[in-house]
DNA sequence: CGTTATTAATTGAACGTTCAATAAAAAAAT
DNA sequence: ATTTTTTTATTGAACGTTCAATTAATAACG
């Protein structure tokens, strides 16, 4: 039984249920078959709509860092303060956000993240987002400390926000992701009060700094 | 031409075969014929000492997991002072010792936690693993701090360790294993700053093991 | 307004390839 | 001569890709 064509939502669902594959199976097992099934359609959709299986991987990575980019850039948006503190607090609530914690998408990010190793495509779109992570963080905290002393901190911050996201990516029965996002704010002050003279307000750290 | 039989050597022949063709070619595209060339014995060989590509893999992952104990419980007898600075520091340095964070280990590593997530024994080993540094770290810790404060102390740190650890692995270029141990040892005299009174000193933070 | 022709979307099956596992043969060692 | 170790050849299953056939939607036409 054939659908009626809409090529912008058939790649919506064959993303989503790559996704979701993935975190049900892993990527070694997220075939074109069963990610298919998921979005159910039929298998040879996928090579129509992207070419095969490489194409739609890919493009699942660029959705992924599209959506890390949007989570920050709307948090930064929507802050009346644009002091470091706050901007630097944008960052790391857009990578504690819902779209990038959440199991399939968590789990998705760390095999294309493992895979980027070996395969160039996947390497070169990492490469972009990392760094521009990495020089947006330096940015904001070379405003308040010498420029080598900002990159330490940007490289530290970075590595703090990877490593519990990773954590709570492989065990989420331990720290979910308000502990996480306690813990990052706490690497933040320190880092801040460490070289920027007095903090902004260390004991508030974990208070909103966006709505909705 | 077969060979003398012998088989403590196979398997580490095998097993050092299995990191070196992940290192090249990732988990994926490690098949059993590619290991067997790299170790220079023919492909069915593995299923004789190893039971089958699975077992081969589940033994390469102990051995990691041995030599990161391993270069742990080195440093930690190598120190002739006792304090909780300098047990955490070597807990730092066993981690990005040279048999973890070099390329073949590095990626092996990630490979396996990337798979552990949807294959139970490889979880099982990788939990056993994390909860033993995680109750080391926290042990030192609360040595100068009460409790809760040193849970999560453990966790930060932990945190820190696995971010910088992961950055490094995937980009080789960027900060080798001296600047990820400096940040390390950064985030460990903060934590001890911050909740265990006077640190140690933190400007020497890299140097000699200072008491307390 | 109804009929027909054309286009686009989708399916399902077949194909060729690759892999892990196995079995049988060959070589070394005892 | 028997046992252990290793290689080579084979098997069966699973995968991604491809393609002809089918169906729905749209356009052209009278």
């Amino acid at each position: 039984m054939p659908k009626v064509g809409n090529e912008p939502l058939r790649r919506r669902q064959l993303i989503s249920a790559t996704m979701n594959a993935i975190d049900e199976a892993g990527l070694a097992d997220a075939t074109i078959l069963r990610i298919a099934r998921r979005a159910g359609v039929s298998a040879g959709i996928i090579s129509h709509y992207f070419g095969g299986k490489d194409g739609l991987l890919e493009a699942t990575m660029r959705q992924i860092l599209t959506d890390l980019g949007n989570a920050v850039g709307e948090r930064r948006r929507a802050l009346d303060d644009d002091s470091p503190r706050a901007c630097l607090g944008a960052v790391i609530e857009g990578n504690f956000d819902d779209s990038q914690v959440t199991g399939p998408a968590a789990k998705t990010w760390l095999a294309f993240w493992t895979s980027s190793m070996h395969k160039p495509d996947l390497a070169r779109l990492q490469n972009v987002n990392d760094r521009r992570l990495y020089a947006n963080l330096c940015f904001h905290f070379s405003r308040v400390m010498p420029r080598a002393e900002a990159q330490d901190a940007a490289r530290g911050l970075a590595a703090m926000i990877d490593g519990l996201w990773l954590r709570g990516a492989l065990t989420p029965e331990g720290l979910g992701a308000e502990g996480a996002r306690r813990l990052a704010f706490a690497c933040l002050d320190q880092l801040l009060a460490q070289h920027g003279g007095a903090p902004a307000s260390p004991s508030a750290a974990i208070g909103e700094t966006h709505d909705e």
